[in-house]
RNA sequence: GCGCCCGUAGCUCAGUGGAUAGAGCGUCGGUUUCCGGAACCGAAAGUCGCAGGUUCGAAUCCUGCCGGGCGCGCCA
């Protein structure tokens, strides 16, 4: 295993002994928990569970909650008498922070805050300030990310770029949350196929042609041409000096895609000192029972775990297979000490998905804590200039030079990891507000540049008393909610393991900062006026930032 | 055949129990003495694959079908 970097795990962003001040969200939460149970009860508050939405149209408040419906079965009353009784008591408690509440439909208590919430709630935010969103999470675990691991026999594809991305955000993301988080890369640098990566070296380096199973690719040439004496050392040598080439070939379109790994695994470890990982493994295996020999062969039963059949470990030739790698890779993981592991993974091992979890399980593991993520294929669209030799794939390194970084990270980030991603090349390399990223870091340098107009004395005089108790507009209002949303959003998307989550956040930040942009002009407004949206505005690029920071994507001050 | 993923507007996709289902692209029509017009506004556009079920309430949960992608080695 390779340290790559400080060998230090990566420092939690918020120093977990100063816990954020509830949210302004969680608040208002406190104090709907606390009217459903002076209305019905604490037990049956507790049961009920109610949600504070937030609801999609204007005329049904600033935030909802389905109490009222929950609680009805239950009071034996019907839903709407309960949310009046749920307003009355609720509008006591939130005093001048509450504008109004309204019943509505089958039992919704619709919910509209006054302006002093909005701007306590810009205040509450602008204190927080960077760490605004964050440490959210439960309880802080140690959490090991394995991703990208692309065998290095040849170029990342755009496959591993969408594995890169995601993997690195959700990291990102997850030690935003409040989590200790370890990048890892898995090198499969053992077995055949990289002795067939030797031997296509060598072709090459002889003049020949590689074997027919052997790598084709034009980066196999440039590789003999690259490695001395490819021709006549031992075929082992030219091999490991091919993998090291890879991988250091590798390094460099991952550090350009702003993605670095804490950790290089290398699975030729496992079967150092006459396979002692793999033999270390395989004893814990059977001392849980979980393994026998039939036909010669090391069998493991998964399928007493949920797996189709059972797995074989060492072949009755006396080889590991693959699988018996992994198995001792995990064992190996589970020995780190981690809370959780997760493995990122191509759409084309999900196959494989079922023994590990029984092979996680049978070494002792808790199911629970391997997540197996499966990332669905890319499809790019609309490349007619991209280049490619037939036969080859589209390496990342043309992505990155065709649309750049950021644009591949937010086009490959942007949809779910288990949907397959049409990526449209032309409207990735556009630079205008139709496409989304170019439309979001545009919002980012324009706040930048109002700011600047305005001047830094009236930004931190704004920002030394950002509620100056000035009326609010609409979409000063809305803009408030948006900014709010940000650590639900991260919240989910940690939870989730949803990055895309954060891209459509960000996109929707940006809209209705535009909108707020539109129709409060800002620079030379009336005095309190002026301050209170200058505040506001750098809540919002702060915010924008940090979006994009999670997703990897730069944030312009100018553009 | 079995397993996993997907099926929502013309296209690409958000939306894992709430109200009249959203966004981007595309299409059509508008906006410039104004903090970035590299921009902004508006409109048309949907049987949420189909059929049952659970629920006060289903795109969302359950069952069965249909369609698409991928995978099912003592390969790695």
């Amino acid at each position: 295993m390779t340290r790559v970097g400080p060998d230090l795990r990566m420092p939690p962003l918020m120093d977990a002994a100063a816990p954020s001040p509830a949210s302004p969200v969680d608040a208002l939460r406190g104090a709907v928990n606390a009217t459903v149970a002076a209305v019905a009860g604490k037990e049956r508050a507790l049961r009920s569970c109610p949600t504070l939405e937030r609801p999609r149209k204007a005329g049904f408040g600033d935030f909802a909650t389905n109490a009222a419906m929950l609680l009805a079965p239950v009071v034996g009353a019907p839903p709407r008498d309960v949310a009046a009784r749920l307003g009355e008591e609720l509008t006591a408690r939130l005093g001048g922070a509450l504008d109004r509440v309204e019943v509505a439909g089958p039992g919704f208590l619709n919910i509209f805050l006054a302006d002093a919430w909005h701007r306590e709630a810009l205040g509450a935010m602008l204190a927080a300030g960077e760490a605004f969103g964050g440490g959210g999470a439960a309880g802080a675990q140690r959490i090991d990310v394995e991703f990208v691991s692309a065998n290095p026999t040849g170029p990342l594809h755009v496959g591993h770029a969408r594995n890169a991305a995601y993997g690195d955000a959700l990291c990102r993301i997850l030690a935003f949350h409040g989590h200790a988080v370890e990048r890892e890369f898995y090198v499969n640098d053992f077995g055949s196929q990289v002795r067939n990566l030797g031997v296509s070296i060598q072709a090459r380096a002889r003049g020949q042609e590689p074997p027919q199973d052997g790598y084709q690719g034009a980066y196999v040439a440039e590789l003999a041409t690259q490695i001395e004496g490819a021709a006549d050392r031992p075929v082992e040598e030219v091999a490991r000096d091919g993998v090291a080439a890879m991988l250091a070939r590798m390094q460099g379109t991952l550090e350009a895609f702003r993605v670095h790994f804490d950790v290089f695994f290398f699975e030729r470890e496992l079967h150092e000192g006459g396979d002692a990982l793999v033999r270390h493994a395989y004893e814990e295996l059977e001392g849980q029972g979980r393994t026998y020999r039939s036909e010669g062969a090391l069998w493991l039963r998964t399928s007493a775990l949920g797996d189709d059949k059972d797995r074989v470990l060492e072949r009755s030739s006396g080889d590991h297979t693959y699988f018996a790698s992994d198995v001792a890779y995990h064992q190996h993981k589970r020995e780190r000490g981690f809370d959780r592991l997760i493995d990122v993974w191509g759409a084309d091992h999900h196959g494989y998905v079922a023994r590990m979890k029984a092979a996680f399980e049978a070494l002792g593991g808790e199911r629970d804590r391997l997540e197996l993520l499966i990332m669905q294929f890319v499809h790019l669209v609309g490349g007619a200039s991209m280049s490619k030799r037939s036969g080859e794939f589209v390496t990342m390194d043309d992505l990155i030079a065709d649309v750049g970084v950021d644009a591949a990270r937010w086009f490959l980030l942007a949809r779910s990891h288990d949907t397959t991603v049409d990526f449209d090349l032309d409207l990735a390399r556009q630079e205008t507000a139709e496409n989304p990223v170019f439309y979001v870091q545009y919002a980012h340098a324009r706040i930048a540049s109002l700011l600047a107009k305005a001047g830094s004395d009236a930004v931190s005089t704004a920002l030394d008393a950002p509620d100056r108790g000035a009326a609010l507009e609409g979409a000063e209002r809305e803009l408030v909610k948006k900014l709010l949303a940000f650590g639900e959003e991260v919240a989910e998307a940690a939870e989730r393991r949803a990055p895309h989550r954060i891209a459509t956040y960000a996109l929707e930040l940006a809209q209705v900062f535009t909108a707020f942009y539109r129709d409060c002009h800002v620079v030379g407004a009336d005095g309190e006026v002026e301050a209170q949206r200058l505040a506001l505005s750098v809540a919002a690029q702060r915010i924008i930032a940090r979006a994009l920071d999670l997703l990897g994507v730069e944030a312009p001050a100018s553009m």
